[in-house]
This record gives structure tokens, C-alpha cells and sequence, in this order.
RNA sequence: UGGGGUGUGGUGUAACUGGCAACACAGCAGAUUCUGGUUCUGUCGUUAGGGGUUCGAUUCCUCUCACCCCAACCA
């Protein structure tokens, strides 16, 4: 098994201990988990917890852990799925021991449900859906024994038999196993382990019309495959006891495992119901499951998440049992702290207003001079070397860098104020132009030329250094920023539907901007870092279209709003 | 209703199983800085509630409260 070793391995949590008493008092001498995904949707990002954990955890035992589709429900699961999940979990890092599928367990179940049947503790009941739910009780009303409880082994395993050949309808009947009508826990009521479906597998086609339930493939598909740590969410929690009873029923190849259950992984701003998340999709809000607003494994990637950020968060916030909800600001900071040291710098304009140096020279033939500079690609990191940028009388820079009537605090260009442009001059503002609207079209200044590269001989200082591009040597390009897809921390929590919190203009395109040139080489699906503003990964498809991954920490934001 | 699970700063997660409640994010203040970024320093603030055992309780006992899950022929 091959997994990427960047998070912590000596954490600790309650299933690592446990795996350590275990190993300790020799009830395992290996340590064997899975990630069983069903087939039927996307990868999100509380998934990736899931994948994190079962990975992780084998990782740090030295254990294996395998890739097992639990495809028991031929309505809703589809190949495309299965591709899908295998990419996610590959871009996520993860390589799994061996990628397997419950539905290869088809005959093993079928003949173990046999067994139960010669066994006396399983049966076929003809009842309907309905009947069967009223009779198994719960909300203070007990439980009713089915009418075909007590049908001989012999009845039970022709008409089972008759099931498996197909001829009876869908919905005509079903196995149960028989456990205890009164247990306490509902799980426990005789519950059911096949139904007959005449849907088309994706796998085994239409070899069997019937399918085996969550509960008889899961704890069967895990003993197998010689599984010993079985994780799963909470909600599985009251399952345990029916995975164990199964377990104790049958000659297992390997030692019996074990389920441990955690908390799934929940984001503030953020749904990830796959109903919902399709309906997202459906209805156009979005434009796909890799829409960079998504949730998705897929969307987060376009939107220039790395993998690496992703399991570094995941590592982190560990698993417990308290459901929670992070903040997706934590999950955001850790993707900042790898941009941070990873992404190329350039310069970006994303809403140009034109800046005129008034007193910069032309050549011999009346053209404005070009000069080259050289500027860092990574501050943080020197082997990333420097890339040269033009730079001439004609610029333009961002419309939020000048005030004609600025605030206090407001460090940037303003009539009188002298400021940097990253690299290049010390410039001063001299005037500024505007429409009939009064809106600035245009800036004036004037350049110190001793101040070549950025710093000033007699080593004053300024306040403000602003990112720029030269009008004649930019090219355009597009960008698109995001906002939360959901307002509310919670989505759904005032009205019962996450839909009613949605914000509609969560995205917004900005056709005219105008990046450096060195921006148009950058390769698709590469995040850099546009300076002073945020981190954009490149659209792996369309050229010159870049997607805001996260922006910068602003403490001007911070000031703006403290100021009202 | 029955059963199961969980409660620690604004948020999330820890605390050698009885010994100074810590880490991160967010916030605030300052220093550094050719990104109002980064980095560094400081600061803010926590054991759901009552009772009990104990020299000492987040930890043990007890009562109460709150929230989540199950009661599909979904997983």
C-alpha cells in the first residue's frame, strides 16, 4: 500500500488505541481496514475524511487497506461511478492494497444464507413492505411475529431457491434472518437480509434478482476479505450488534472483525446531502459536480484545493464521536499554508483602472521606453527562481488601489501619495481624470528614476506596494470568484431547507482582466498565486480562465469592516 | 416511546485514565516585510447544570438538562 507520508503519525485517538490495545493483547497481529463506498454518486469532502481514516490508520499500523465498492442495489449505482471514485481517491493520494466489490460476494452470501436456513434462523416472508414494517414495531408498540416465522428448513430453502431462479415478482417476498421481534434494539427485529430486484447490475448484469441488504453484504464482505478494523459513521452505531450476530452465525475465513464508529465530517457553509447536491446540479445553480463552488472531490479539485491540503486537514481535525461542524475557514487556512509555499507569484489586474506615468521617456523614435524586471517567482522559495516583466508609461492597475477621497488607514495610491509598484518605480500621484459620472478613468503620476527596482537611495519608505501591469505587454483573461454556495454556517438550519439559504450570485465572472504575460504559459489545473489578491488555479479546460481558489488573508478587510 | 451515542473557549480537537486545562482556526495588539501576504511575539477566552467521593475531579459516582442517530425490501 502506498500512501503519500505528510500527515502526523503519531497522533492518537480512540480507535488507535484500541487498535494498539488489540495488537498489544494479541486479539490481531495485523490491522486490515476498508473504504466502501456505494457506487451511486460523487466523493465529497466528508467522504475524503472517511478515505483519510481508513488509509491513515492502516498506514500508521503498517496494515493494508482495501478499495471495496459495496454495490448491493442494482437501482442506483452505475460504472461511471465506480471510475469516478477510483480517480478521487487517486487524486486524493491514496493507492488502495486492492480495489474490490461486494458483488463479488454473491455466491459466498447466497451460500451462507443457505446455512442460516438449514440453521433454523432465517426465513422467507411472503408479507408486503408495509406489513412488514407496522409488525416490527417501535415509537412504545411491540413487535409481531410474521405468520411464515416458522416455516420448516426445508420450506424455507425451496422457496428461497425458487426466489434466487426468479420466479417470483419483485416485492413478493424477502429473507429474514430470525433473531428476537421484542429486541430492544430495531435492528435486531428479524431483519431483512434479501429482496428481489430485477434491476440490471453493473457488474454481475442480470445474473441474480436477488440482492443481499447493507446489513447481511457489509460485516460478510469485511470477514472476507479478512478485514479487521471495520470504521464506519455513527449512524451506524445500532448496526453493531446485527454485524456481530451475522459474524457469529457463520465459519468465517479470517478472525471475526470488528466496527468502530466516528463522526462524519460536516463544514459550515457547506451540504453535502448527494440528493440535494444533485439537485444542485439539475436545476442549473451550478454547472456540473465539478463546478468549482461543490463540495465535491472533483469540484474542489477544479476549484485548486490541493489533495495535499485536503489530507492534511482531515489529519488534523482526527476523528471523535461528537458530531460537529468545522469552520470551512480551518479547512481554508490549510490550504493557504500550502499555496503559500508552493504557488508561483504573478501579477494579476482583475479590474484595471489606467495609471500614467507622465514623465516617462521615449526613445529615439517618440515610442515609450520598455524596461525589463526581474521578480521573484516565490518569495518563499528561491528555487523557483525570477521571471522578467515589462514594464512602460502605460499601466494599469487594480480600481480598489486608488481614492481620489480615501479613508483613514488607506495606504494606497491617492492624489499626493508616493507608493511602489512591486519591483519596478516609486511612483507619486499627481491627478487623476473621470467621466460625466464622476467615475476615475485615469490615474497620472510621475516616476522617481533613482528608484529603479523598487527602493529609493536615500531610503525613504512608503507605505503601500501595488501590483501592476504594463497596458502594452498584458493579456487578457478571465476569473471567476466564488462565494460561499450556502450563506448561512448552517444551511437549512432557519427553514428546514439548505436550498433556502443558497446564495444565488455566488459566482462572479470578470471578463476584463489583464494579467502578466508569463500567465498565459502557466499549465491547466495550476493554482498560482495572484499577489496581493489570492490563490487561482488555471481551468483545466478552458485557457486563460481561472478559478479563486481562496484569497489572501486581508487585514484591509478587516479594517473596512471595523470601520463600517 | 424504546434503544444507542455525544456534551471542554466564538469554532473544532486534546489532556500520561485523579494532579498547573493545551493545540489550531478566528479575533485583537505589536514587530518584521518590496504582497495590508508570509514570519515572529503578545493577548483574548473553555470543562452543559445540580449534588457527592477526594487533599485535589474534564476524568470517578449520582440526578437533571440539551443535542444527534435507529425503528427502509437505501447505504
Amino acid at each position: 500500500m502506498a500512501v503519500p507520508d505528510d500527515a502526523a503519525s503519531d497522533r492518537s485517538d480512540f480507535v488507535r488505541e484500541q487498535i494498539q490495545q488489540d495488537l498489544a493483547e494479541g486479539r490481531v497481529d495485523r490491522v486490515q481496514t476498508r473504504y466502501p463506498p456505494e457506487p451511486n454518486g460523487h466523493l465529497h469532502i466528508g467522504h475524503a475524511k472517511a478515505i483519510n481514516t481508513d488509509f491513515e490508520i492502516a498506514r500508521d499500523f503498517g496494515g493494508t487497506c482495501m478499495l471495496r465498492f459495496d454495490d448491493t442495489n442494482p437501482d442506483t449505482e452505475d460504472v461511471s461511478f465506480v471510475e469516478g471514485i477510483i480517480a478521487d481517491i487517486e487524486w486524493l493520494g491514496y493507492e488502495p492494497t486492492e480495489t474490490l466489490f461486494a458483488s463479488d460476494y454473491f455466491d459466498q452470501l447466497y451460500e451462507w444464507a443457505e446455512l442460516l436456513i438449514r440453521d433454523g434462523k432465517a426465513y422467507v416472508d411472503e408479507q408486503d413492505t408495509e406489513t412488514i414494517r407496522m409488525q416490527r414495531g417501535g415509537y412504545g408498540n411491540p413487535g409481531i411475529e410474521s405468520p411464515y416465522r416458522d416455516r420448516s428448513a426445508d420450506e424455507n430453502l425451496d422457496l428461497f431457491r425458487r426466489m434466487r431462479a426468479g420466479e417470483f415478482d419483485d416485492g413478493a417476498m424477502v429473507l429474514r434472518a430470525k433473531i428476537d421481534m421484542q429486541h430492544e434494539n430495531m435492528q435486531l427485529r428479524d431483519p431483512i437480509m434479501y429482496r428481489i430486484r430485477r434491476g440490471h447490475h453493473h457488474r454481475t448484469g442480470d445474473r441474480w434478482v436477488i440482492y443481499p441488504t447493507y446489513d447481511w453484504a457489509h460485516g460478510q464482505s469485511d470477514a472476507i476479505e479478512g478485514t479487521t478494523h471495520s470504521l464506519c459513521s455513527l449512524e451506524f452505531d445500532s448496526h453493531r450488534p446485527l454485524y456481530d450476530w451475522y459474524l457469529e452465525q457463520l465459519p468465517l475465513p479470517h478472525e471475526r472483525p470488528h466496527q468502530y464508529e466516528f463522526a462524519r465530517l460536516e463544514l459550515t457553509h457547506t451540504m453535502t446531502s448527494k440528493r440535494k447536491l444533485a439537485q444542485l446540479v439539475a436545476s442549473g445553480v451550478v454547472e456540473g459536480w465539478d463546478d468549482p463552488r461543490m463540495p465535491t472531490l472533483k469540484g474542489l479539485r477544479r476549484r485548486g484545493y490541493p489533495a495535499s491540503a485536503i489530507r492534511e486537514f482531515c489529519s488534523f481535525i482526527g476523528i471523535a464521536k461528537t458530531n460537529s461542524r468545522h469552520q470551512i475557514e480551518l479547512l481554508e487556512s490549510f490550504v493557504r499554508t500550502e499555496l503559500n509555499a508552493t504557488a508561483q507569484r504573478r501579477m494579476a489586474v482583475l479590474r484595471p483602472l489606467r495609471l500614467t506615468i507622465t514623465n516617462w521617456p521615449t526613445d529615439d523614435d517618440g515610442n515609450p521606453v520598455v524596461e525589463h524586471f526581474e521578480v521573484a517567482n516565490n518569495p518563499e522559495n528561491e528555487a523557483d527562481g525570477t521571471r522578467q516583466v515589462a514594464f512602460s508609461g502605460e499601466l494599469f492597475i487594480e480600481q480598489d488601489d486608488f481614492m481620489a477621497d480615501p479613508p483613514p488607514k488607506y495606504f494606497r495610491l491617492t492624489p499626493g501619495r508616493e507608493v511602489r509598484l512591486r519591483g519596478a518605480y516609486l511612483v507619486t500621484c499627481t491627478g487623476y481624470e473621470t467621466d460625466d459620472e464622476g467615475e476615475v478613468t485615469r490615474v497620472l503620476a510621475t516616476y522617481d528614476p533613482d528608484t529603479r527596482g523598487g527602493s529609493a537611495p536615500d531610503g525613504r519608505k512608503v507605505k503601500s506596494t501595488m501590483h501592476w501591469v504594463s497596458a502594452a505587454h498584458a493579456v487578457p483573461a478571465t476569473v471567476a470568484l466564488y462565494e460561499r454556495l450556502f450563506t448561512a454556517e448552517v444551511p437549512g438550519e432557519a427553514t428546514g431547507d439548505p436550498m433556502d439559504d443558497l446564495d444565488h450570485d455566488s459566482r462572479e465572472v470578470l471578463t476584463e482582466c489583464r494579467v502578466e504575460a508569463a500567465l498565459a504559459d502557466t499549465p491547466a489545473g495550476e493554482v498560482v498565486q495572484f499577489e496581493r489578491i489570492g490563490y487561482f488555479a488555471h481551468d483545466d479546460r478552458t485557457p486563460m480562465l481561472f478559478h479563486r481558489t481562496v484569497g489572501l488573508r486581508d487585514e484591509w478587510a478587516n479594517i473596512q469592516k471595523r470601520q463600517g
